[in-house]
DNA sequence: CCTCTTGTTTGCGCCAGCGCAAAGACAGGC
DNA sequence: GCCTGTCTTTGCGCTGGCGCAAACAAGAGG
């Protein structure tokens, strides 16, 4: 539901600049520098030294993890107005996930000493970083949780929910989830096989929760679907 | 591996006072009212209102998530010098998971008001709650990797050198786990049931790897258990 | 229009892990 | 020392979900 007409729009309502006067905020983003990103390239790796944070001006990241063995989870889609990779830069650490864009986007990058001493300035940033992140440690706890406890068709559910939240936008029949996600996304999202995902959501086709193609997923019944996501 | 000698000695090198002198340190400390804790007691319960948080002094908590139809999991163990609910209790928030003394412990609390008043007045207070906080995200992500890409047994491997890493001390025969673990403990550490971890535990214990007691793991071959997390 | 690539579906067999049930082991209280 | 409650082990059967293989569908690009 992020709408995001114009840069300095969507960028001056981001979280991160709760707080801060407009004349801050667009000093501060003037502090950073802009990358256009074609779709499907990678912003940064995971293992690499975290040299720069990013905000999303517009477009889409997603945030993925793989083990020893090379297997992928995705931990996250990022959109318009949100960042990423802000306390791994502060902390000096290495970028714990690979970031790649899903759709043409641009995103703005702050180096690591500018962000150091732009918090410092504004103390109100480190401030609001807190909250974002209790929003980010919140929803990996109740993931956890779920990917523990929850059968597979359940967190496919809670998965499309989630993602429909994040980035559905209202269509004629139902709620359209506006990224392009195959099966196998789908899967590396919920913790599963794209053919598990397929089976189920061929299921749930034919009892008119959703629709859908390729790289598409369209909600028709949500209530049905977070029904299902509780009670099993 | 924490060592807690007494209260004011591990308390002045908790993560969270970095930074701020040994007097703010214990200005700080005194604001909070002290609290004991008999073994397996409730400080707090998920979906509460945050009105503390805590700073452990002695002893233990083993914070735990319940999802809809009562599933538990644990998420983490604490000790000495960690602290718990901070950020909920900025932000107002519900208290995420449950927090249940595992042995007699003793904690600091501080009031919401009066957290935020010393945060204005040591803002590196915030800073060094980022790097904790990072740290938790950090294990978070890396345990749900875990739970979605690797078997079982593999993870339960994981769970014990976590715990190792923690809450180990040396032994004549190996590396003790110095917290009570029944074996459903280590099943809702590991996302498992308590079954496969008996039955698991069995096996490597006949290869020598660990020596376990009734809610007591010693590990007597941490290589091979690297090993084995690893590469399965 | 056809071809190539990339994504999707589905049948089929298999097995890791679950969970009941029942027996065994240990610790604490009286 | 014995009893009781809690924790642990293990046999057994079952099934949810995996993953191969092969067919099918849908864009993309010539």
């Amino acid at each position: 539901m992020d709408t995001n007409p114009h840069i300095s729009g969507s960028l001056l309502i981001s979280d991160i600049f709760q707080g801060l006067s407009s004349k801050q905020s667009t000093a501060l983003l003037k502090k950073g520098r802009l990358k256009k990103l074609q779709p499907n390239s990678i912003l940064f790796h995971q293992g690499d030294p975290a040299t720069s944070c990013f905000l999303v001006n517009h477009g889409r990241l997603k945030l993925t993890k793989l083990n020893e063995q090379g297997k992928e989870v995705i931990l996250r889609y990022i959109g318009a107005g949100e960042m990423t990779a802000t306390i791994a830069v502060l902390k000096g650490r290495n970028y714990p996930v690979t970031a790649e864009s899903t759709e043409e986007s641009d995103v703005t990058s702050w180096d690591k000493p500018i962000m150091i001493q732009e918090m410092r300035q504004y103390p109100d940033i480190a401030i609001n970083l807190l909250g974002i992140i209790l929003e980010r440690i919140d929803d990996m706890q109740n993931r956890y949780l779920e990917v523990c406890t929850e059968r597979v068709d359940q967190r496919i559910a809670r998965s499309l929910l989630r993602l429909m939240q994040r980035a559905g936008s209202k269509t004629r029949d139902g709620i359209r989830i506006d990224i392009a996600l195959s099966r196998q996304n789908i899967a590396d999202y919920s913790g599963t096989t794209l053919y598990t995902v397929s089976r189920t959501l061929s299921a749930w086709e034919k009892k008119d929760w959703i629709k859908s193609g390729r790289e598409q997923i369209v909600i028709t019944n949500p209530h049905a679907l977070v029904q299902f996501a509780e009670t099993g």
